[in-house]
DNA sequence: GTTAATTTAAAACATGCGTTTGACATTAAT
DNA sequence: ATTAATGTCAAACGCATGTTTTAAATTAAC
């Protein structure tokens, strides 16, 4: 063998992509083989013999992506942690952690960047029956040390509550990623592209404010409790 | 015939009922008819004979819980406006009337608390061309009117941050409503049962924040009126 | 009680699905 | 050039799906 092998490669990278195309078009459930055989213009059997069955070839997509986003994720948590040892670091920067990793891997995908959003957002909101025993574990772990640098961050919020407002804001996000061309037209009213980045700077204002409820450091606040409506 | 229908009311219901409960627990696509049939303990051709097909079983499904809802909403919202014509409505009253209806429906229903949740929203998570033409109209409808409502209350932000904002809010709502059973068991550490409230409650805070994210209300406000919650 | 309409039941139908087969073509190695 | 491995293809398999059919049973009306 001469180089890296020339005859595999091409059919399956294009059933790859196809497959990835048609799941974040259509969602898992709805993509046939046959789609994705048909828009790769390969052969039916084509999928099998590569990937040994469809459930492994989504698999394969889901932890293609899942992994190094989730790695990336605990990456640009631990430098926010290491560069303010025992400061406070503001939630904005934890979210931003939580969720910038997408911007770095649209660039590294044949996919358009409202495609892969459709994808990642499909993808995190599979069930956990979907996802091999690895995947769930890492999302724990993730979870997990997220929930801790949050409750560090903000003492004064109960842990429960936290958790309901990750909750929430775990929801707030894949309807971003899944259902983002839906307003998308709005934002590129003006010029420049970032319409991603946009998108996400309100996402995280959204979810930060939703985060520290109650917590007041608004600058001002001469008074005390403000309590608002808890009835 | 001298009363209602007794032969046609018994399996049809039961048929209904079934439904119900399985598109709740697996959602909408994952159903077969035989499932549907097997549990009402009916025959195959049951579904068909008594609902035409099982897409209109579905849409009926839908319609039935969607209706009521959108209409309540607006009912709420209306009794809000009418009572504060001029004042300004607090945005929690607001939030109150665009997801209380559901405590009023988990009453009038045979599923359970937690299965009825999911069946809304797995229907509020229904993509649009899931949906019939008056149901897509009413929805649209309605969450016209929501918007305006909330433009009205924070007058400061922008209307297309608001437009996402409120799509942030539909994503936790639906993420809260369909996967709710996963924090579910934090709640109920007390004893009480209104582990819906509580829910609901939580969200409210949480979304109500997130929309007023930059806006100062927050009681210090120097100079006079005070007079925002006075009803 | 007879007749007509309505409801149930078993079986079969047609279609789409994931997958497998076995023959054929292509490529790599000796 | 021969052989062995690898990749491709058309066809078919087995199964689950929604739906239809046909006949029997049940119910209502006269």
């Amino acid at each position: 063998m001469r180089d890296i092998k020339l005859s595999e490669s091409q059919p399956k990278q294009r059933l790859l992509a196809a497959a990835e195309q048609l799941f974040a078009e259509k969602g898992f459930e709805s993509v046939a083989v046959r789609d994705v055989t048909q828009l790769a213009k390969a052969n039916v059997a084509a999928v099998n013999y590569h990937f040994g069955s469809r459930d492994r070839l989504v698999a394969l997509v889901v932890a293609r992506y899942l992994a190094p986003f989730n790695q990336e994720r605990l990456d640009r948590l631990d430098v926010l942690e290491r560069r303010a040892p025992s400061k406070v670091v503001p939630i904005e920067e934890i979210i931003h952690a939580l969720i910038r990793p997408l911007v770095g891997m649209v660039g590294k995908t044949e996919l358009s960047e409202a495609l892969f959003c459709k994808l990642l957002g499909r993808i995190l909101a599979l069930p956990e029956e979907a996802l091999s025993a690895e995947v769930v574990e890492q999302m724990k772990v993730s979870n997990n040390r997220f929930m801790r640098a949050i409750g560090k961050v903000l003492p004064t919020v109960p842990q429960e509550d936290l958790q309901w407002r990750m909750h929430f804001l775990v929801g707030s996000l894949v309807h971003l990623l899944t259902h983002q061309d839906w307003l998308r037209s709005l934002s590129n009213g003006t010029s420049g592209s970032p319409a991603l980045e946009v998108m996400l700077g309100r996402f995280v204002r959204f979810a930060a404010a939703g985060l520290r409820e109650g917590v007041e450091i608004e600058v001002s606040a001469p008074t005390g409790p403000q309590a608002l409506f808890d009835f």
